[in-house]
DNA sequence: GAACTTCATGAATAGATGAACATATATAGG
DNA sequence: CCTATATATGTTCATCTATTCATGAAGTTC
């Protein structure tokens, strides 16, 4: 993707071109959708919501276990899942005392794998 | 994709079998990895940036424009592209008084589009 | 060189976020 | 009913973030 020039010399010229700002407000995401996005995003943006989501990429897994296996304390590894719970990034099931947790769709599975794509293009 | 159910019932057994455990610590991502996976996110976690990106995705824009076409102050503005162009989310041009913002490269792209596949997936 | 435009930066502040700890709920077993 | 286990929630406090304002640097025009 090459940068192309734009035939602009001057902002107040560029401002004056309604063509091409009425190209970009309508590129312009409003701002429910900005919002909702950011909401997505600052829900993957904690290095431990990203180590249990890598976690629930290909299992079930129950609260206790992943406590064991992230060597953290219970109650923070809850609070990092009710955040996700509640962006349906998570969804979990009842089993007697057991909750097993796993990822609700394959969207979130494929956001996980484009973020590690850029991480890793990226050294 | 359907939640498997585990044979177990209580996570004491589960946490027994040495076979499950270590296959969940081979999924896990390294802390490293989680961190800066984490601050590519945390970059994507603001509406405003998430704006400016919609503005980048098919053109090259100057600050200048970006302040008209968001409403917002330029200092602001400024402020945000610092925090992408640190990420490498983009990159710009100088062109005299001008300076041109594009989107550094293709994943950025991706990585936005996929989460507003989710996004609209949800509603 | 004086005035103006474009952009970047630093400091200050209100608001959001996160970590740690205690507590609450819910189920199972006796 | 009492205890133990598994999970969820609340609270407090320190830290982080986005925005605004003030300022400065660099280029342009006259």
């Amino acid at each position: 993707m090459d940068i192309q020039p734009q035939n602009h010399t001057r902002c107040t010229e560029l401002s004056q071109d309604k063509e091409f700002m009425e190209s970009l407000q309508i590129c312009l995401i409003d701002n429910q959708k900005a919002n909702h996005l950011a909401e997505i995003f600052k829900a993957l943006s904690d290095p431990t919501r990203l180590r249990i989501i890598s976690l629930l990429l290909d299992n079930e897994v129950c609260v206790h276990v992943l406590e064991s296996v992230l060597g953290m304390s219970q109650s923070s590894i809850s609070h990092q899942l009710r955040v996700m719970r509640q962006l349906r990034l998570v969804r979990y099931r009842k089993e007697g005392r057991h909750v097993y947790y796993a990822l609700d769709d394959n969207h979130v599975r494929l956001l996980f794998a484009q973020g590690l794509l850029h991480v890793e293009h990226e050294e």
